[in-house]
DNA sequence: TGTACATCAGTGAACGCGCGTTCACTGATGTAC
DNA sequence: TGTACATCAGTGAACGCGCGTTCACTGATGTAC
């Protein structure tokens, strides 16, 4: 399978980004180079004609994340309705297209500060809980009880306590953002 | 080095499981065997002397750090002064002595939930709720912000952001908690 | 537009290394007399 | 209490395997004329 187009190679890295975005989140960033060029569809070798190293690649799929998700919501969502979207069981089981600040948590808290994959991390982090403030500027603790609800949930998947902790983190934001950020609309569908 | 008293053994058994339980807190459980061994002080190859397997100690070393955090907290200690210790730069800094709950959690919801490790996760989580819960019966919300608190800020450590996560999550927990479970004797020291 | 050749995305074998696990060996401990 | 021998915790080399990365090779694409 001898050279490919420009088009072509260009769309072939693109897919690996993507899908290291997705593994990465679900998995983890030790998801090895094979594993994740064998899910695009391509050969190991391939993988540093397109990319420096593997760190390179945690960057660009940390930086690709944040960007896929930006628009996760509506835009006539409030408080309410993303809260409603983020703790729900959907979002519990699909870690892969979910939220990159719970999905790379980890990975970050162990990692170095060096990274580039730590500065955009960081700057989502403030971009939603910017999104999550309402007049009180409590969207930094918002985020925190979301993230850590979404974590637990999933860590405790198989117990009833899972879906206990969702909807009981559910309830308390929403009650709480009743007079909230939520357009004058009012409430949209919950998901 | 020949054979080792019984006792000798039983010691470095537990050393062991001790060391395990406090890097896989603060790396992960995929620190290898060879690693921690050495981190005890001995050789690999004794490894399977003791345990069945690299899962079994696993398991083992998770219920030794819920084990050991039970009583983290002095009897006396009411939400308030739990709060202000689990949300403190010491905890931000010291996983590897920290909350299982929060240094397990993303391994726990990676790996499956049929081990017993899964079990003694689960029971642990409904434990520090049930100790976080005041006549609200709101302990689950309350764990998952401080989970959420304490993990984003390990993970923004480096950013200023890092410290106005606790701070903001530790005035919005202290604060709510004003009435809350702590004893008649009132609030104690804090950290 | 057609031909001749350089480019380079993707392939697959190989690199040194670390993983979890096994095993022959060691020699001090524990036990039988 | 003292001697003779079996036990077995710990050692260190080795197992097959997967890791990140390199490299000679391929052949369709891109370019020069």
């Amino acid at each position: 399978m001898g050279r490919v187009s420009k088009a072509q190679a260009q769309e072939n890295r693109q897919r690996v980004v993507e899908t290291a975005s997705r593994l990465f989140r679900e998995q983890g960033t030790n998801v090895s180079v094979a594993d994740l060029m064998k899910a695009v569809g391509l050969t190991h070798g391939g993988f540093y004609k397109q990319f420096a190293s593997k760190e390179a690649l945690v960057d660009e799929a940390t930086a690709y994340a944040f960007e896929e998700t930006a628009d996760a919501y509506p835009p006539e969502y409030g408080v309410r309705e993303v809260v409603e979207s983020y703790l729900s069981v959907e979002h519990r089981d699909d870690a892969a297209e979910g939220c990159p600040i719970t999905g790379f948590a980890t990975d970050r808290a162990r990692a170095g500060s060096e990274s580039e994959a730590h500065r955009v991390y960081t700057e989502g982090v403030q971009r939603f809980a910017d999104t999550l403030s309402d007049d009180d500027q409590d969207g930094l603790v918002r985020l925190c009880t979301m993230v850590g609800a979404l974590t637990l949930s999933r860590a405790t998947k198989g117990d009833p306590v899972s879906e206990q902790i969702l909807t009981a983190a559910r309830e308390a934001l929403t009650a709480q953002a009743q007079a909230g950020t939520a357009d004058p609309q009012g409430p949209g569908p919950s998901d």
